[in-house]
RNA sequence: GCGCUUGUAGCUCAACUGGAUAGAGCGCAGCCCUGCGGAGGCUGAGGUUGUGGGUUCAAAUCCCACCAAGCGCGCCA
């Protein structure tokens, strides 16, 4: 466990013990203690750790809650971790770290390394994460962009908080919409052949289209109109279908986003999962026939209508495939726990599939769906289209060549999933002058800079004193670093992963105020090498902060 | 009409999930280079947290009502 988690952990039973000890000298009432919790104060005057017990007290106990501080602190002594515990109006104990625990921490820094930062918080339970899924029935746009940087890095920062993680994208290769896809590239293959056929009303019109049905005959010539219309469609339609799917993926590793597993809807089918899904819903009662279709009646489990499973035609919605595709995560790969990203557009449907999940007699806690909100284009302030069946449409792929992947990535995370967001092309490419992402990347290069320079005068710091480290200035970034492991136990906790965002930018910023007053390469040759190891100790906090966001850590810029 | 999400500085967003004087970036007004990268540092102005009530020792955060924006609402996905 971190070290920085251990000592939160010793000074909430250290306040716990003292609370017990202020009952029996009789100075606290003997009430039983709500869980005690400490947090972090957001003024520096005020601590490192401060709870707020006393406050929590007051009303069962009928004592001033500043006595209650008191009594309660009297009990908490100082040791070679806490240097000092005060209490503070209106009835909060603040605790601040001992500068020698804070120094040593620099070392176990530089011994973790890149697993610095490392938690056992999850315990190694078994993590799903499916994000994007976007039709292939065309290219991907800024909004799964978004889906993609948050679901990668909630997987980045899952695993560094000791969870198997499994990231998943889910083919919807079967429905109504592989139809229209299908028809739609047939009519425009045989366009491109000069044959005079029609658009389907309902199919996809992007350009995208026809340069897709160019690129075929390119390959495979004029071979499927040679071919009867019904083999033609289906080889053509999976032909595509595949290209499609390359595109996707070729779009996403632009953005460094990789998967573990492309899950196929159409399987659910030939496995029969499908059919064993339904059936054990309807086994719990939770399956009706009614007005020739088959429903799953969601109104028994608190929803306020029920869904059709099966149309009154024979064919199963999207929604039966993805019961089936909800009972082979829980029941057939066992995951402990499935986190969806879904778009804004399928919010509607989040309820519906918790209570399905309980129909299956799994525990719906095991389920976590992740709404992340629209996202919106411009470029100057006018707003993009991004449709997908109109014809102009900015790819994903167009937007991160025309950013940079690490700003795209950036811009993408520094929200929080449930607030929309406007992406203005213009704006983000305007501002990578003076962008969070430069300065964050600056901090880097700058740290690369002093180490370079001190490998060049042949400066060996390893057995450098830390114990020099004293100033206010180094102890400020030493607790600003101590603070990674919490980050990471906040997100894998909230599963809100913009955090990091903030944390890289208050790091980069107390980085470089410390480079301002603190020259690290000086003719002093202890001051010298002390400060090289805390620099080498910040790099490896920075390192591991851009990396869990998916960013590239250039030395030099 | 109902449901979900959002409303915080001029703009874009945070706020450790109920804590102390609500913070950053951009923009604005200034200041700082005879030292490791100025893509930098420092200072300042800027707020009735949409509105009105309620709960609490404590509310941007929880509850209720209203206003505004986005998304969705049984045989599309």
């Amino acid at each position: 466990m971190s070290e920085v988690l251990l000592i939160r952990q010793r000074i909430i039973e250290s306040i716990q013990q003292a609370a017990i000890q202020a009952q029996q000298s009789g100075k606290l009432p003997g009430i039983p203690l709500p869980e005690i919790s400490v947090e972090r104060p957001q003024k520096a005057e005020h601590g490192d750790y401060a709870t707020s017990l006393p406050l929590k007290l007051a009303r069962s106990t009928g004592q001033n809650p500043l006595i209650i501080a008191k009594n309660i602190a009297a009990f908490i002594s100082c040791n070679a971790e806490i240097a000092d515990v005060t209490i503070a109006p209106p009835g909060f104990i603040n605790f601040t770290l001992s500068k020698e625990w804070l120094i040593k921490q620099v070392n176990n820094i530089l011994l973790q390394g890149n697993k610095y930062g490392d938690i056992d918080y999850g315990h190694g339970k078994y993590v799903q994460i499916e994000f994007v899924s976007a039709n292939p029935t065309g290219p991907l746009h800024v909004g799964h962009g978004r889906g993609a940087v948050l679901g990668s890095t909630l997987a980045n920062v899952l695993k560094s908080a000791g969870f198997k993680v499994q990231k998943e994208f889910y083919i919807n290769d079967a429905g109504n919409q592989i139809l229209a896809f299908t028809r739609s590239l047939f009519a425009r293959y045989q366009q491109c052949l000069d044959i005079d056929v029609e658009m389907p009303a309902e199919g996809y019109f992007g350009s995208y289209m026809t340069d897709l049905a160019k690129e075929i005959i390119e390959n495979c010539g004029d071979k499927f109109i040679k071919m009867p219309s019904v083999e033609a469609e289906a080889e053509l339609g999976q032909l595509g279908l595949d290209k499609m799917i390359a595109r996707i993926k070729e779009s996403l590793e632009l953005l460094g986003v990789r998967f573990d597993q492309w899950f196929s809807e159409r399987s659910l089918y030939k496995n029969g999962q499908y059919d064993k899904a339904i059936s054990i819903l309807r086994q719990n009662g939770y399956i009706a026939d009614k007005e020739s279709a088959t429903w799953f009646v969601s109104t028994a489990l608190g929803e306020d209508k029920d869904s059709v499973v099966v149309r009154s035609d024979g064919t199963p919605t999207y929604f039966a495939t993805d019961i089936a595709y909800h009972y082979n995560k829980f029941i057939e790969r066992k995951f402990d726990r499935v986190i969806d990203i879904w778009g804004a557009d399928h919010q509607g449907h989040v309820s519906r599939m918790e209570a399905v999940v309980g129909a299956l007699g799994i525990n719906p806690k095991r389920l976590k769906v992740i709404i992340s909100q629209l996202v919106t284009l411009r470029r100057g302030g006018e707003l993009v289209r991004i449709s997908k069946r109109s014809g102009d449409m900015i790819t994903l792929s167009e937007v991160i060549e025309e950013v940079g992947v690490d700003a795209c990535r950036f811009f993408f995370l520094c929200r929080s999933a449930d607030s929309q967001m406007d992406f203005d092309l213009e704006l983000a490419k305007k501002e990578s002058q003076d962008n969070p992402v430069y300065y964050i990347q600056y901090a880097n290069a700058r740290i690369s800079s002093i180490l370079r320079l001190a490998e060049e005068k042949g400066i060996d710091f390893t057995d450098g004193d830390i114990s020099l480290l004293t100033g206010e200035t180094e102890l400020t970034l030493i607790r600003k670093m101590l603070l990674l492991p919490e980050i990471i136990e906040l997100i894998a906790n909230s599963l809100e992963p913009h955090h990091l965002t903030y944390y890289s930018q208050d790091l980069a910023t107390i980085f470089h105020s410390f480079y301002k007053q603190c020259r690290v390469v000086t003719d002093d040759p202890d001051t010298t090498r002390a400060r090289l190891k805390l620099v080498a100790s910040a790099k490896l906090v920075l390192s591991k902060t851009l990396h869990l966001m998916g960013m590239t850590i250039p030395d030099r810029m």
